[in-house]
DNA sequence: CCGAAGCGGAAGGTATTCGTCCACTGCGAT
DNA sequence: ATCGCAGTGGACGAATACCTTCCGCTTCGG
């Protein structure tokens, strides 16, 4: 319905809409939904206009955005969960495309302002359903084998992830603290010795953090 | 020198400005370093008039809560140093306070903004070196003891804890993206079954993200 | 080669935040 | 009890940042 704008697009129309949707992608991922508007017309490099010819408003954008990328990570856990044999692994492989992931996960809970545009289309919301719901096979699958701890839900997981690069905010206070109590928890697990897998690159040092003065 | 204009502070007017601190502290901690200044006025209960006359420019603000919180971390973890035997427990127990702590980091090493006001101040810099310092100890001993996994250094530990509510910047673009895929490698560690300790309350669930309609 | 689709970015409107200013309040010294 | 001055709050004008529209120019593709 409502047409396929798409593909009624002239050859270099579609390029750009596509840069575009890219851009805000990954704009959107490192600096949240509400980044200005020209910074992403200007990382697919394109002039606003363009931008508001192609989506009339942030929401659409926003939209869009959501559509596309969780498209794609669906169909990423359901290739993943077709090649795994382990639900843990299949896990594993899952949260390390974090790029992605982190984007949907944050779109589709964390993200207040997200949250509120994505609510209000239907097909949006099945896209984020079936992904939840892959999720959670791979959590229960990967509790079964015993590979993940009991005590943790798919929900820890999302939070964890989506924080990562973002800040969190959750429906209640309550929930916030407890989110933030338990990611410390888990985080002061993985740093603990032992059973560890090889952490890439080098140690961070202190020095690392410092700008200096970095021109 | 500079003189202590805190002591020739009229009762009332040293509440206040005690206040405005306490408010700042949890506001920036929670939302950065560049939250409204009457968003923080409203917090502490005053005008924002009442905020510009005890600190003249925003700058003033954030140094005054660096020194004030970095003040009470250094002599945290000086306590924890000398109470605990085990360098690994000290470090633990340093990381769950992690409401000062974070904010310490925050503006110590992640919050791009902070960092350029608060390098222009000695005193600052040399507190936060004194914190450095003793987190390093904590480091370095954990190692020792074989509780802290060798492959991380007190940079990962500071990055992971900071970035755990607000977001990551960093030096280059490089670092950056290598402390993100190892956050990612240590969370996973720390979600993968077995060592753990519990993790406080439930577990959350994709349920409890939704917002619903929260009212 | 031409018409129409597409383009960029300047410009106007709006919302947000800063920081100042001043009439009023109440602490505390006498 | 009184009084002067440090202290207070919040309205307000300036400055900024952002959104969105509009229109003259460019480029596709038939």
């Amino acid at each position: 319905m409502t047409a396929d704008p798409e593909t009624t697009l002239r050859a270099d129309a579609r390029r750009n809409r596509d840069q575009i949707l890219a851009a805000a992608k990954s704009i959107f991922a490192a600096s949240g939904p509400e980044v200005p508007m020209e910074e992403i017309a200007r990382a697919a490099g394109v002039g606003v206009g363009t931008l508001y010819r192609r989506f009339p408003d942030r929401d659409a954008l926003v939209r869009a955005v959501a559509m596309d990328n969780f498209e794609r990570v669906l169909i990423d856990a359901k290739t993943i969960a077709a090649e795994e044999t382990s639900a843990w692994c299949a896990l594993e492989r899952l949260l390390r495309q974090s790029v992605a992931l982190q984007l949907s996960v944050q779109l589709a809970m964390v993200s207040q302002r997200a949250l509120v545009i994505l609510k209000s289309d239907p097909q949006v919301r099945r896209l984020r359903d079936e992904i939840l719901a892959v999720l959670d096979g791979f959590v229960a699958g990967a509790k079964a084998e015993g590979k993940l701890r009991e005590d943790v839900g798919s929900g820890d997981i999302a939070i964890l992830f989506a924080t990562l690069l973002r800040q969190m905010r959750a429906k209640s206070p309550d929930v916030a603290e407890m989110a933030a109590r338990r990611c410390v928890g888990i985080m002061i697990d993985g740093l603990s010795a032992r059973p560890g897998t090889e952490l890439p690159g080098r140690p961070i040092t202190s020095h690392d953090l410092d700008p200096e003065d970095h021109g």
